[in-house]
RNA sequence: GCGCCCGUAGCUCAGUUGGAUAGAGCGUCUGCCUCCGGAGCAGAAGGCCGCAGGUUCAACUCCUGCCGGGCGCACCA
């Protein structure tokens, strides 16, 4: 939102200096200084090509005489600017209308989005690093629409391949007709056992050969895969996938559906939705042509042994096989493939991933390649890259069992919110606990996550991070839950009439205005950057400056009813302004807690 | 070997088109409930911003080198 003496500030310096449009950024005055923004000329002293005192003289000049200010001084080149009340707040927050529709981007520069997140493998549940994708993924998209952008969420199920056949021979030789319901348990926690069975024969069968062996002893995990008799009959099966067998598609069909109905409760949770849902079964046979025309066409070459690759030493990738001398495709092929699937489906003028950065490489090559295939869309291609979650002890390892299981992690969060809110309840437990539990816990979750930029690497201390107190999602809901109390207790007509904002002006009043009105601001940069942690951020300063303005001032007590009125109304559009925000991270709000 | 990312308070993290005296939360210490919800508020202590150069009126931010950590560089996904 663009105060009017800045706008008017900015013709203003445009004609003094002789320049054309001109933007003038106002930021935030420190509380160190005296003033509610402030102007810095050395940024403008760039566009305008003039000395910083030089502009700051002019501005100084010229906001000192606006009917809307109080004050400006300058420090340096920084001018700083009181605004009167009145002006201030009806700048800010008068029009709620006005400070929302600031977060969209004009009409023009709104796009057709399309973001894949997600993307599980159905051979184990998820654990807290896809909890991460899954937040990410979800408030991106949130955020991105939220800046006026249509966005197509979709996810891409990784249900074939040689670890989805682990699971499936161990359950084939172990499994004793069981099921998730036979044994209570959640479906992808189920099949997830299987994959561990698996892993420990297979390591028996591992060492059982090194010791028969010796001179294996040096040769690496995986190249041994097929010289043991649990890794042949693993790859026999995905052979016979490969060739529809019945009985091997039966049973995929039957694990994939028990797993795939424990992530819809685990998605559920979250609050995780798609348009779209791509499963690599139906794709991973996509893209072979798009290599035979590129082949045609001189964007590939064909080796001796048959296999065809691409050089990218021009954009210094090295050169990458497309497809393998045996005719098959490789995991890149898919992703040609299902990247063209996408675009012409939902014709998106954008497509995004979100993956972790151990795949930048991979995503380069991939848009490298669709470059030199000369698809006009190609350049509209962004990898969302995320930094792992590591604990203490270091890397998750299923293996190790070291992981943090999405479920229980949830559960934990929940339990300990319910606890909370009952300690502090005391008599009258409320008739909706658990719902109230389950939000706090996933804006906890959630918060804790997205408040980091998304390219750190998160340390996830399970007795440090479990707080609802600080910086946390809580704390936010805090915030609200305590404004929707005041509206409630605030008689009917409370809030109708008009507003005279110029009864306000005391710091916390001020502080509070201003703090929401640079809520557009803030989305549309969490949107150009592909970066919710500054909206965040921003929603916990929010939820701070309301705090000490709720501690500061009286709302329902306050000593007029014009002073009581203008309160609330703060109080109503910081509200909204918190409801709107966290809605953009996929955050749940409380009218009680 | 090459490439990318990271190194800021005891801990976890902000600070990214270079701008005022580098911020927040947790933890530690001190205050605040005759008052709208104490999941709160106010305050204190705590920093050679990894190290060394360079560019600039101005560097946590840009450039170079070094040290330390992570991740990549498959006919795996």
């Amino acid at each position: 939102m663009k105060f009017q003496a800045i706008k008017d500030l900015e013709s203003h310096l445009a004609t003094e200096f002789g320049a054309g449009s001109l933007d003038v950024a106002a930021d935030l005055c420190p509380p160190e200084f005296a003033g509610d923004i402030t102007v810095n000329c050395f940024v403008l002293a760039k566009q305008l090509r003039r000395a910083p005192p030089q502009i700051a003289a002019k501005a100084v000049a010229f906001l000192s005489g606006h009917a809307d200010v109080a004050a400006a001084e300058c420090l340096k080149a920084f001018v700083n600017v009181t605004f009167k009340p009145a002006a201030l707040f009806r700048d800010t927050v008068a029009d709620l209308g006005a400070l929302l529709e600031d977060a969209r981007f004009p009409a023009a520069q709104r796009q057709r989005v399309l973001i894949e997140y997600s993307a599980p493998n159905t051979n184990k549940p998820q654990h807290l690093g896809h909890v991460r994708n899954n937040t990410l993924g979800m408030a991106t998209a949130a955020v991105l629409r939220e800046a006026g952008h249509a966005v197509v969420p979709v996810n891409l199920i990784n249900d074939r391949g040689i670890h989805i056949c682990k699971s499936m021979l161990a359950y084939q030789r172990w499994g004793n007709g069981e099921t998730p319901e036979s044994v209570g348990k959640k479906g992808d926690h189920f099949v997830g056992d299987y994959y561990v069975k698996f892993d420990a024969e297979f390591r028996k069968q591992l060492a059982a050969l090194r010791t028969a062996q010796p001179e294996l002893k040096d040769k690496a995990d995986e190249d041994l895969f097929l010289e043991t008799e649990i890794g042949r009959a693993a790859q026999d099966m995905l052979v016979a996938w490969e060739n529809h067998d019945p009985t091997v598609h039966n049973l995929w069909q039957t694990m994939n559906g028990w797993v795939l109905a424990g992530f819809e409760q685990t998605y559920a949770r979250m609050g995780v939705r798609f348009d779209k849902v791509y499963l690599e079964s139906n794709t991973y046979q996509l893209g072979k042509d798009i290599i035979r025309d590129g082949l045609a066409r001189g964007v590939f070459q064909k080796r001796d042994d048959g296999a065809v690759f691409i050089d990218l030493e021009d954009k210094g990738l090295g050169t990458k096989v497309v497809l393998r001398s045996d005719g098959t495709s490789v995991y890149i092929t898919q992703d040609i493939g299902t990247t063209l699937l996408k675009q012409n489906e939902h014709q998106p003028d954008r497509q995004i991933w979100v993956v972790g950065d151990e795949q930048k490489h991979h995503f380069q090559v991939l848009f490298a390649i669709l470059q030199k295939l000369g698809y006009p869309w190609a350049s509209e291609l962004t990898h969302m890259a995320y930094g792992m979650v590591n604990l203490p002890s270091g890397r998750m390892k299923s293996r190790e069992g070291t992981v943090v299981d999405a479920d229980n992690l949830f559960d934990e969060m929940r339990d300990l919110a319910r606890q909370e809110t009952l300690t502090r309840a005391g008599a009258d437990v409320p008739a909706d606990l658990d719902e109230r539990a389950q939000v706090i816990a996933m804006a906890a979750t959630k918060f804790m996550l997205l408040k980091v930029n998304p390219r750190t690497t998160i340390l996830f201390d399970p007795q440090a991070s479990v707080t609802f107190e600080g910086d946390t999602g809580p704390y936010v809901l805090y915030a609200y839950a305590r404004i929707s109390s005041m509206l409630r207790k605030a008689d009917a007509g409370a809030l109708a009439g008009a507003v005279d904002w110029s009864v306000l002006g005391v710091p916390e009043e001020k502080d509070l205005a201003l703090r929401c009105s640079q809520y557009g601001t803030v989305v549309r940069k969490a949107a150009v950057d592909l970066d919710t942690s500054c909206l965040s951020s921003y929603l916990l300063d929010l939820a701070k400056s309301f705090s000490r303005f709720y501690r500061a001032c009286s709302v329902l007590g306050a000593p007029t009813p014009e002073l009581r009125r203008a309160r609330l109304e703060l109080s109503a559009v910081t509200r909204t302004v918190l409801k709107a925000g966290l809605s953009a991270l996929t955050v749940g709000t409380l009218e009680s807690m």
